[in-house]
DNA sequence: TGTACATCAGTGAACGCGCGTTCACTGATGTAC
DNA sequence: TGTACATCAGTGAACGCGCGTTCACTGATGTAC
């Protein structure tokens, strides 16, 4: 069948980095083989290098994606409404249960950031550089004195990722719940909301 | 050299579970080797199984010992002095540069909860029999109205989960504690302290 | 208390498996004329 | 515009490595008499 058009192979491209970027979230990064991102994404695991130079980039591109993908939700709630509004939103989509059931389109801090810490230079770049851009762009919506934005936006995100956390280990649906509530009323509070 | 008395087997099972609890939390699970662990604890690979069925059985034994270990450092802050410096001395600990930089030595639900939320039953109950008794103490301390205080236990434990983990994937060390110092603030707001 | 024997903690080699990576190959695409 | 050829995206088999697990073996420990 091969070879294949440049907008195919810019395809295929995308389709791996998605795959990877929910499969990582899912199942974390070393749990997950190449060959079933691959297979995801239509392909069999041979051809990953043409695209690749090994999973590490990968991995890179893949949590890069994912913090494009939450980032871009904050975005998208603030053009249907006011900054208040928004953050609310924000906060609520976080600490959903449907946030808490599938990691594999969530939060790439709550799901790999531990993972990607202890990872290699490109990894840990990858991971570092979405939550300088996540607190970055908070404290932008946040507004007010920068210091004390970036203090409370730091603060948010510290709280919203540790809840999910704590969420996904909760030993019951009950329990999960009132993870979440707790979680939610703090951010509220912190926020003055 | 074997066979060995049976007090030195149970000082060889304690030594592979702190060491095990040790590894796991700096690199990871599935990233740390039995072989390691082992080393470490003076042995070879090949007396594992003398001491767990698998792999599995050992993390949820690692994981419990962590548990044991941090929550031991909550009851010995609140012997040398009053609920509220005991609180104000338990946040200090877990939002400090020290933690940040030994994992090995610290939080499991920071170092391990996403990884062992994805794990095997045994390992999933104990990541989740941790937090529940982590919320449980911090509530005990807290006091008050049950309900409000296993509320305010969880959102504590929230923030300073997330707080660490962001810590860790700061791109500097002034971004570290600029984290570690929202964290702190929004803590000790949320407490009252 | 001493002796004979079974047990079993720990050793070190080996097994089997899955994974990341490599490679020869195919044939449609892109390019040079 | 058409033709000849080089390129290279994707295939599928193979390689090498590390890991969890198994196993035959050793010899000190624990036990039964």
């Amino acid at each position: 069948m091969p070879r294949v058009s440049k907008e195919a192979k810019a395809a295929s491209h995308a389709r791996i980095v998605k795959e990877a970027a929910r499969q990582f979230r899912e199942k974390g990064i070393e749990a997950t083989g190449l060959a079933e991102i691959m297979k995801a994404a239509g392909m069999t695991h041979g051809g990953f290098y043409r695209h690749f130079g090994s999973k590490e980039e990968l991995t890179a591109a893949a949590i890069s994606l994912a913090f494009d993908e939450i980032l871009q939700r904050l975005d998208d709630a603030l053009e249907t409404g006011d900054r208040d509004s928004a953050l609310r939103d924000f906060v609520h989509m976080h600490l959903s249960e449907q946030h808490v059931a599938q990691p594999g389109f969530g939060c790439p801090i709550v799901a790999l950031g531990s993972e990607a810490a202890r990872g290699s230079a490109v990894e840990r770049e990858a991971i570092t550089r979405g939550v300088d851009r996540s607190i970055e762009r908070l404290a932008e919506v946040i507004g007010g004195e920068a210091d004390e934005a970036r203090s409370r936006a730091s603060g948010l995100l510290s709280l919203l990722v540790g809840t999910v956390i704590l969420a996904r280990s909760a030993p019951s649906r009950q329990r999960m719940e009132e993870i979440l509530l707790a979680g939610r009323r703090q951010a509220f509070t912190s926020l003055g909301l």
